[in-house]
DNA sequence: CCAAAAGTGTTCATTCTACACCCATGG
DNA sequence: CCATGGGTGTAGAATGAACACTTTTGG
């Protein structure tokens, strides 16, 4: 599995009477990294996924999913957030890491290896853009995606599964919606999420049971039935649950 | 919060008019890889996890993760495998990525980012040993740990969380436990490990209705009590019923 | 026969599910 | 007054918690 001529650490070691920080190991530090973003949207019943064109060699001109290069002197999750930033103009928002992906042969460049990010934001707030290294940016339907470049394919498979994995257990699906929102979308929004069909009555009691929604005393308006009550999602109290160890499941 | 100095990427594209993959970026290339191993086993009712003593600088002599860099062609879950298989032993494990550490400062000898990976293994059955770059591995109460190098009491915290996570959800725990064991066992384990409580009559009911448990008809003996039945996991019908998306809990 | 731990059954409370029904609005 | 979706109540089933009880072994 290992080439022979690349160095045995213990033995380069034992080679050089000196702390091993203060040797040179060229060969060691000579790996690219780089950060994908998973960005997540939501809108009108489907769920979405920013691509972008790729603008540059490799895979020049092919769908894939925003990343970047990290600086050697940037931390990766400002990396993350500099490259949503880039392409959506929204900086607060909702990321968290999926995987590491570090098959030696996975860049055409070299050793490079990635980090996977997801994040989820209001589709309506944001304005995608495209930035130096891509050609457009477009919200795809995820069940409608192309096949990407390098192996983002898997990239994107395994953030969607580790959303649909949270999603149940962390109340993170109202970073999809809008700050203000009926009953009705956030259901919506988990069935879409979950492949699922859940009772109206049913789904209202469990989401209100938990008692993190803020009853804004707002309705609809310019609706022809009956217009719904809007809420909130109380970020505050759900901090506070979580500290003595709550959890949201479902 | 970027360094001017540093390259910008899409200057640098804009500069030469060559496919970006034959330029050598070498500022880009200056990254060392690590794997950072949380290795859980559990004895006596008590959750262990396996340390070092640092047997080479940095941290020379410190308590720390078993862990070393990933070859330059080594892929990095192949990487996790050999720490662990050279200090216990085992090779066929259960291993998990949890997160990346990609802090500019988080090592001494220069940009290093590494991975965490948690693995849970049956204690008895493997023979810690110190491997070229441990003076010596120990188990160590999971309550008890010392304070360790780098920044792996964060990278350890972090594995006992997600450990903690996923074993509510997924059948992970049974990795813990020899092949054969006893329901009292299987609750002692999930009492540990979730620091809980449960009534025997409901945890057995709760475990049997799953129906992932083969009984085994054999039972303890030697014992100055009844003897217990002994189970063994049905990792076979496990793996069917995921397929048909079916999930754990408890 | 006793101690110790395995293993079971029953009751009561809580939660979940399905479904029927009422309400408010625009047209 | 109708269509449309918002919003509520309830009965029965399923699940969960608490706890008492029986069983089997070694000593």
């Amino acid at each position: 599995m290992l080439n022979d001529e690349n160095l045995d650490l213990s033995e380069k070691r034992a080679q050089f009477a000196v702390p091993y920080y203060e040797i040179s190991y060229e060969k060691f530090f000579q790996f690219g990294l780089s950060v994908d973003c998973v960005v997540f949207g939501y809108h009108e019943n489907k769920l979405k996924v920013l691509l972008i064109r790729r603008g540059a060699a490799p895979f020049k001109g092919e769908w894939a999913l925003p990343g970047d290069l990290v600086y050697p002197n940037e931390n990766i999750d400002v990396a993350a957030r500099r490259i949503v930033q880039d392409l959506t103009g929204i900086s607060k928002l909702y990321m968290e890491q999926t995987k590491v992906y570090g098959q030696v042969d996975r860049h055409p460049a070299g050793r490079v290896i990635t980090t996977g990010y997801y994040s989820l934001i209001d589709i309506d707030k944001h304005d995608p853009q495209a930035s130096a290294w891509a050609d457009g940016v477009y919200w795809m339907d995820l069940d409608d995606c192309p096949s990407l470049a390098f192996d983002h394919d898997e990239i994107l498979k395994d953030a969607v599964q580790i959303l649909r994995d949270k999603v149940r257990h962390r109340p993170i699906g109202f970073e999809l919606l809008p700050k203000k929102f009926a009953l009705a979308q956030l259901q919506e929004l988990y069935e879409a999420l979950l492949n699922a069909d859940y009772d109206k009555a049913n789904f209202r009691k469990r989401i209100l049971s938990k008692g993190l929604l803020i009853d804004l005393k707002e309705y609809q308006t310019g609706v022809s039935h009956r217009p719904a009550r809007l809420y909130s999602f109380d970020e505050d109290r759900y901090n506070v649950l979580k500290e003595k160890g709550f959890s949201f499941e479902l």
